[in-house]
DNA sequence: CTCAATTCGTAATGGTAGTTCGAAATCGGA
DNA sequence: TCCGATTTCGAACTACCATTACGAATTGAG
């Protein structure tokens, strides 16, 4: 190693922390998603992680802590995929279809960080200010919440969207739906589809489509009908 | 005490013990919505009711039962309320959105009540059979799993729902969603308000609305832009 | 008022999680 | 090889929770 350069010691060192930082973590996210955030000690993701007690306490002082570091690393993965998702639709509708897709995407795929979100929600949620509990939803649509607004109001525009939908609420209450339903299912696991009978993405991909059904224009089917003379309820509502 | 009658003697002690019950299931479901399930001890809950922790002891042996118990008489009153409205409902749609309802006025007057709920499920979703598990959204259509299949075929054939709809899928996915958007908007309770800008319930009836109009068959307002010439979202979709 | 059944309250026990501290081992650099 | 910096280890300590035992107090019935 060469000699005048004190900045690779401090790297060797810090690259061993940071080896160490992640054991810790991949233990940790393994127990968690085994038994439950609430019900795995610091004790125990210590030994998972080959370590002693107190050298536990040079890389975390408390499970919260290591807790915020694991939603870190999963909301980084989360925001760059949808960002790349969104950017490649084309109508509102896609772009919206896009992000339900990320989520399905995701619940098949990466099950137990889908889980570990639940679980986060359910037990830091009472905590948390309002700020860093939507980050969730912030990481979603990294353009912030506003966004939805003008993605319901664009696809209105460009005839992929019900006219009558709300810009400041629809979408928001869309997130919310399939957020819950996807984090639901993810904590339910494969039990609800041994009682179901049906498979988790299945059960997912029906609700996203339902939803969609609800937001779109009203389709081409509907042409069947469209020279109908109006009818009691259209002339009532 | 007198030799023949005992009942009389028994059921002041038993109203006796009734009553220290309720007040200890009280406290705790109060505690439990103020600090998360999980961070509540037994001395907590004894010390909040009153008593002293050998007296618990005569009551309930464990937190968990005290959860169970609470979760009894929660699940009771939605059974009951869910009955009453499926029965006076007409056709499937109005079943459906009946149900939904049920769940917008829980949401609206027993947030507390679907806070536990949504608590419950995330901390002890993972210890449960099957069974157990599911039998929270037995309580939501009394009639069990299946009539969730009769309902959608029963609409499909009244008319009131899409065609297109899988009976043995898509009520299973709208249910968890609902359930899934209905817990998550208790847990977030008010701050989601401050930073969305619309009240829990308006946000959860417009989830509401949004699953209905995807679940019922073409309406009449389509009429409306029936002469209109197709969108570009029409072509390609 | 008295007896008997039941509950209450204090205090003690055992166990576990969290935390701290100094000594020992390890590593990087000359 | 040696020195200083960094990390790890082992042990002790604190604090709190769950649980039990047992005598005191309360309550119901005659």
């Amino acid at each position: 190693m060469p000699a005048r350069d004190a900045a690779p010691a401090a790297n060797k060192y810090r690259a061993h922390r940071e080896r160490q930082r992640r054991r810790i973590l991949d233990a940790a996210e393994r127990l968690f998603d085994e038994h439950g955030i609430d019900r795995v000690t610091m004790v125990e993701v210590t030994s998972a992680s080959g370590l002693r007690a107190s050298t536990m306490y040079q890389y975390f002082s408390s499970k919260d802590d290591i807790v915020w570091a694991i939603l870190g690393t999963v909301l980084a993965d989360l925001a760059a995929q949808t960002k790349e998702a969104i950017e490649t639709a084309r109508t509102a509708l896609d772009k919206i279809t896009a992000m339900l897709e990320i989520m399905a995407d995701r619940l098949t795929n990466d099950q137990a960080k889908v889980r570990f979100l639940a679980q986060f929600d359910a037990m830091y949620a009472r905590d948390w200010p309002a700020e860093r509990l939507l980050t969730l939803e912030g990481q979603i649509n990294p353009l912030g919440f506003r966004y939805f607004g003008t993605l319901i109001r664009e696809g209105i525009a460009d005839g992929s969207l019900r006219p009558d939908l709300d810009p400041d609420l629809t979408m928001h209450a869309v997130i919310n739906a399939v957020i819950g339903a996807q984090r639901r299912l993810a904590s339910l696991g494969n039990r609800v589809e041994l009682e179901y009978g049906q498979p988790v993405d299945r059960l997912f991909r029906e609700t996203i489509r339902v939803i969609l059904l609800g937001l779109r224009a009203t389709e081409i089917r509907a042409a069947r009908v469209r020279c109908a003379p109006p009818s009691r309820a259209e002339r009532s509502g």
